[in-house]
Order: structure tokens, then sequence, then C-alpha cells
DNA sequence: ATGAAAGCGCTAACAA
DNA sequence: TTGTTAGCGCTTTCAT
């Protein structure tokens, strides 16, 4: 068995107390310290931080609950959001829901069985019923991504609407008139946003939009390849279309290739994400991108305000004032918005009159 | 504060050993299983993981450690693994340790001090030093990808030798003569191993290898576009040249578009790794790609299996014959090689004499 | 600076 | 079947 604080205890001669005093950055003499830190070397000595949790009532771990790992918008996201955690003392449990409402609602429970400090998510169940627990018990939750309505919490999410306008803009600024998209499912609340962005710039233009430019996917890649031989089928005549995320860029960029159509002589293309990709497309693709990295950081930041200055709950007495309560409740939830910026490759043709 | 047994306890008036009992899956009377339930839902009674793993010395997770979260092929395993895990009451905590050999040993220490029942690793310190503490503590650790000399334990690893190989005698065998190679790192096995299967189809020709045919990059993106580059310029002969991973793979058709570089008639090319990509590339992308999902599911059932059937330890008395442990050690241990295959693309061209 | 003792929430003998 | 009790390894008063 692992030695514990009475293994070093017993061999130092010293109380318990003092031990974990020590290992909790207390003074001790500095021949206890010798004696402590020889013990500690000797007998292997590593904290259990399940004891740990129990007694401090605190984990030190934030659960992060995703659609799918599988998905670089995804892992950029958490692989920023982590390293800054973890130069907090914080580790995470990354649990991949495979975009299922039910797995997301097992994998939250599981999160607080396991009693997690805080959960960051990028919710499926658009409701945000699983999520109440966490609620109810006063830990922090921060939503990326996608916000939920029903539940007032802290959330960092990207401009979707005016990314998907500004790229359909670019589409009119260069002279084109039919313009398509391949859009994400309705319940992703992204794909209706950038949906809207879409629709905005026809809008702007006075123009009516032929349905048939619209093809509704649902972000994956195999839908992204069924939506291009759908839209160029049903539109001869469409002339640039527009990929709402990575995965359908990608699905896309295979249905291309496989009918052999050129871009941007016979199509125009602006894609989603991921400008490794872009680059590696032929010919370079123009393409929206978000900034990962940054919406890691804020979601970091975010929690990490929250673990250290919890918002009253419910719970509390806080009776003396409890108007200044509520009124602080709600100006502390904060709502970030970032915005994407569109790269430029060699994927949109000017067309001119 | 959430409820826990004892407050289950004083509602229905029964003892804590029952109310545990029941939890865990023993039987109660029904009247009370009914007083319990209620008492449950009534105070959202949540197990507490934390208490229970202090008690029974086991937490149910595992600890995955790999070199890159934002990294594809790390994440087709995890997936698999994860999902298997989950099915069989095990959680995981993953940890991206930047292919940092410091980082991998914090991240190692970190889940031993958060006792979890067992560790996967795709080890970026080829010396295995990171994992001793928990082979000492007889916890099962299985490597993934690439194994370590030093330390006897499961491991489930792809052919890449072969893999290699079979890519470089299909270009011989399309009578290509110049084939370059962007192989990876000197400190990763798999890169070695790429590499060597390389040389070992040289050699069956009874060639030998221009140096300047062979590039050394790092399995990333960047050095992908360097080494394409760089082996252009100095073999304007060379007419093929395989690229050893997804990174280098993704990194080289930068390069390729950049440079104006038509594949197949200027250059043919074999990639690895991730067929969506191959797709989307034009040409399609010839490619070795690895059984990803089933290198997840063989490292989750060979942890599974250690995890329910463990490995006498050095710690166990085996003084009386030390032989006998370690031959028996030796047997147990677990050595899956899984094999690639080649999935045809466009990319190849055949050179006729 | 150090030690004794209580207890976090749970499980596991053991008794009843 | 049910209850009592001890204790997992740690932190945390409260004395000393």
């Amino acid at each position: 068995m692992a030695a514990t604080i009475k293994d070093i205890a017993k061999k130092t001669g010293l109380g318990l107390a003092t031990i974990s005093s020590y290992i909790n950055g207390g003074n001790v003499r500095e021949t206890n310290r010798i004696k402590i830190e020889e013990a500690i070397e000797e007998l292997h000595y590593e904290i259990n931080e399940v004891a740990r949790g129990l007694k401090t009532n605190s984990t030190k771990i934030i659960g992060v609950v995703i659609p799918e790992l599988n998905n670089i918008f995804c892992t950029e996201i958490i692989t920023s959001v982590e390293d800054i955690l973890r130069n907090h003392g914080y580790a995470t449990i990354v649990c991949d829901c495979r975009t299922d409402v039910e797995l997301e609602k097992e994998a939250v429970d599981f999160l607080y069985r396991k009693r997690v400090d805080g959960i960051i998510n990028m919710p499926v169940n658009a409701k945000g019923s699983h999520l109440r627990k966490f609620k109810k018990a006063g830990k922090p939750i921060v939503l990326i991504d996608r916000v939920i309505q029903e539940l007032r919490c802290d959330s960092v999410v990207v401009d979707n609407r005016k990314a998907a306008h500004d790229a359909v803009k670019q589409f009119f600024d260069q002279g084109h008139k039919k313009i398509g998209i391949i859009a994400g499912p309705e319940d992703i609340s992204t794909a209706n946003e950038r949906l809207a962005g879409y629709m905005e710039a026809w809008e702007e233009q006075g123009l009516e939009i032929p349905q048939s430019l619209i093809f509704r996917g649902d972000y994956t890649i195999e839908s992204g390849v069924e939506g291009l031989e759908t839209l160029v089928k049903e539109n001869p005549d469409m002339t640039g279309v527009l990929l709402s995320n990575y995965e359908i860029t990608m699905g896309a960029m295979i249905g291309i290739n496989e009918l052999g159509i050129n871009i941007p002589d016979d199509l125009s293309v602006i894609g989603f994400d991921n400008l490794s990709f872009a680059r590696a497309c032929k010919p370079k693709l123009t393409v929206v991108t978000q900034p990962t990295e940054e919406i890691g950081m804020q979601v970091a930041h975010l929690i990490l305000e929250r673990l250290e200055h919890p918002v009253k709950t419910a719970g509390d007495k806080d009776k003396n004032n409890e108007n200044n309560r509520d009124t602080k409740d709600e100006n502390l939830i904060q709502d970030i918005k970032l915005q994407t910026k569109i790269v430029e490759g060699k994927s949109m043709k000017t067309i001119k009159e």
C-alpha cells in the first residue's frame, strides 16, 4: 500500500497535523523539515487527493462535456482551457457525449457524483435541464459556443450571425448572385445563427432567397458531401457556396473533388475553421476562422473567476439585503461574444457584370 | 450541502448500512425500498464517489496521457477507448502533455495523486521513468503506439515497419526509382520504425539510398511543409514521396499546393492516416491508414483485463522464487501489433520503363 | 511550532 | 434483512 501521512508521522516521530501543515505550505522547524522530506523521499509518499477531496469538499477537478472529442474545433478549445486550468491547480475530466442528449446527461451526472468543482459544457441539450443539479449545488457552469435561454450562466460564444453575414456579403460584393449554403442542423443554435446571417445578407440586397440554395446538413462530413451534390444538382446556376463548419467544409471539398468541379471557376467557396486544411486544399480556401484559443482562454478565466468568487446561491442567508443579492447575481453573469475573421484564399472568383 | 446516506437513513429511519447496501445492489424489504427511493428522490441524493473511492481504494477512473489532444489520431483512439471503459463503469481523465517530457511526468504524477486505477499512455518519454510509480503500485499500465524497452507492460502498437515498407514497395512496383520520405523525429519509435521500413524496401531492391531523399521532420504540419520544399529542391529527379504521419501529410499537401506541383504527374504521393482528408485532396490521396478504432478497443480490453486480474507486483512476497515471478510476469504481458492498410487514391503514377 | 482528536461520506465486517 | 461500529487518509479546530 501507498504511504500515508500517518507513516510519515510515525517515521519522523511528529504529529499528523504537523505533517499535514507542512505539506500544505505551513512552517515547521528546519530540523523537522529535513526529517519530513527524508521520510517522504524514503517512503515515496504522494498525497492522496481522494482523501483530501473528501475532507475539503473540493476536488480541484473541472468537468468538461463536449459533443465530440473527435472534433478539432472542440479539441483546440479544450487544449487551451486545460492549459490554463492546470496552471491554476485544476485538472479536467473530459467527457465526449457523441452529440447525444442522453449521454450528455449521463456525463453530467457522472461528473456530479465525482464532485467536480465546476463544469464547462458545449451543450447538446438546448434546454439545459441536464445542468440543473449543478446550478442548484451552486457550482459554476460555463457554456461554450451555445447559450441556453433557460439557464442563466456564463458563456463564451462567437458572433455566428455576423460571421456568416460577412462571408455572404463578400460573395455579393464579388458579383455573385446565386449563393448557396450548407447549413447545420436546426437544433444547434450556431447553425441557426449562421443561417440567419446568410439570410440577413440576402435581405440587405433586397433579394428573395430561392429555397433550393439552402441545404440543411448536420455538421458532419457526410452531410457536407451530400449537401454539395444536392446544391449543385438543383442549382446549375449557383456560383458560390458557404460551408458552415469544418466537417461540412471537408465534406464539400470531397464532393467537389469527386464531381470534378473546378474552384473557383465553376464554383466559388468560403469554408469554415481550420486554416491548415484550407491551405492544403487546391486552390487554397477562403475561410471563416474562429478564435479557438481565445475562446478557451475566456472560458478558463470565467470559471476560475467563479471558483474564487462564487455567486451567492439562493441557499445562502443574505436576508439583510435580498435586493442587492439579486441584482448582483444578474450583473455578474457574463456573456462573452467573440468575433471571427475571414482569411483569404483563392477559392473566390470575381464575377464581372 | 448535498444529501448523504446519513440523511437518507435519518429520513427513512433505517440504518446506514442498509442504505449503502441498497445503493450497491443489495436486497431490502420492499416497503423499505420504496421509502429509500422516496427519500433519495426528495433529497436529490447522489452518491459521493470521492468518499466511496477513499473507502474502497479504487476510483474507477483511468488516466490517459497523450502527447496532443489536438491530434486526430489520438482522439480517434481515445474516443474508442472511452466508450468501452464507460460501458464498464470506468471514467477517464485525459491529459494532454504537449509532447513535453516534463509535462508528461507532471500529468502522470497528478494522476497518481488522484489515485486513478490504471493508466493508458502514448509515451513521449521513451525511457518510461515517469511510469515507475504506477508500476511499483501494481496498477495497470497500457502503452499505445510506442513501446518502452525498459518497462514491461501491455501495449498496442501498429506494424509501422511493414506499413512503410509496403508503401515504398508500391512505389517501386509502379516503376519509381527516386522515392523520398518525410520521416518523424528520432526520439519517437514509430518514426524510426517507419523509416526502417522505408529503408528495408530500398534494400530489397538492392539499392543504396541517397541521403538527400530522407528528411527528418517532427510530425508537425510545419515540418511537413518544410520537408516537402527541401526534398523537392534537393532532388529534382524525385518522383515519389512517402509522408509518414497525418500532420506531415497535411503539411506536404500545403507545400505542394504552394509550389504548384502537380500530383501525380510531377510527383506521386502516399500519405498517412485520415481517410477523409485524403478524399478531400485533389487528386484523392493514396494513404496508409491505421485502425484507430481497433487500437482503442484493444487498449480498453487490455486494461479492463488487468483491472480484473492484476499482475503480481514486485512488492508481493516472491523472494522465494524470483525466477518464477519473472517468467510469470513476462508471460502475462501482451504486446498486440495491428496491421495498417493502404487505401488507393489517385496520387500514384505508374512510370513505364 | 506542534499534537490530540474529531469528522468528511462511504463501505464492510460483524452482530443481531 | 438490518443495525452498529470502525476506519479509509486527510484537514482542521483547539490546546499546548
